[in-house]
DNA sequence: TTAGCAAGTATACAAAAGGATAGTGTTGTT
DNA sequence: AACAACACTATCCTTTTGTATACTTGCTAA
């Protein structure tokens, strides 16, 4: 991407003014938040998970900020939500191809910083103020 | 990226422990905060701020705000923070190498989701419950 | 008929993020 | 002596985010 190519998008990304009415913006932070970003992760991971594997999987979430993160996923859709009416109910949960892509890009961008990580963890050390 | 190179950065990212024992993902979580984003990327389309013109761009950002998400892109090597000591004093920021790299892996991203943001839209304002 | 499971909901509360705004320090200008 | 400029700090308070946990629903098996 060239720099005027990259003008182009920030003008897209209309960056001055706020995300509320940059729908561009606002669909990125939905994506790039926490509970979201791990959700992604682990069903990159896994591929197919039931509700419960989830909440196994991604650490200290409670089952409220679960369904949300996961309804939210669902609405933009990055997730697929499949229901199994047996007894007990089954409930799977796996990425769509537009969440691949999406896990794709973020784990490029884990791929890229890996090697700064250990320089960034010792400045957070020094770091004073 | 393959798969199993896929398989790999997600055994790096530890996806099913909590960032507080992963650097990789609490790093990456850091540089995804709403603000900070908000910063690199008008520091992309402007070069270089002043305190107070970044404020005038990242509208409706407190001071505070602004002070805090500085600090932290600083400590991690994002943006490089220049005093001159004139009076009244004049500080400058301006992203430093790696910054522009996350800020190419941020546009991009963006540049991706684009073309499904109409949909994501409409989704949202169909999508009950 | 009581127990039990999966996938949530509902409620109460605690913690963290963030906004509004006043104050600080330094030095030249009036 | 008072003020202005700039880049922050500090404080108070509201909003948002998130946790913990009890409850619900629908059915089936003991």
């Amino acid at each position: 991407m060239n720099d005027k190519r990259m003008q182009e998008m920030l003008a897209n990304l209309d960056v001055e003014n706020p995300s509320e009415v940059c729908p561009i913006k606002d669909v990125l932070a939905t994506m790039l938040d926490k509970w979201t970003m791990m959700i992604v992760l682990v069903l990159g991971k896994h591929k197919v998970l039931r509700f419960a594997d989830v909440k196994r999987s991604v650490v200290g979430i409670s089952p409220k900020m679960l369904t949300k993160s996961l309804r939210t996923l669902e609405r933009d859709g990055h997730v697929k939500r499949t229901v199994y009416p047996e007894v007990p109910i089954r409930v799977e949960y796996n990425l769509t191809d537009q969440g691949s892509i999406f896990l794709k890009k973020l784990v490029d961008l884990a791929d890229w910083i890996v090697p700064h990580v250990p320089t960034i963890v010792k400045n957070r050390e020094e770091f004073i103020k």
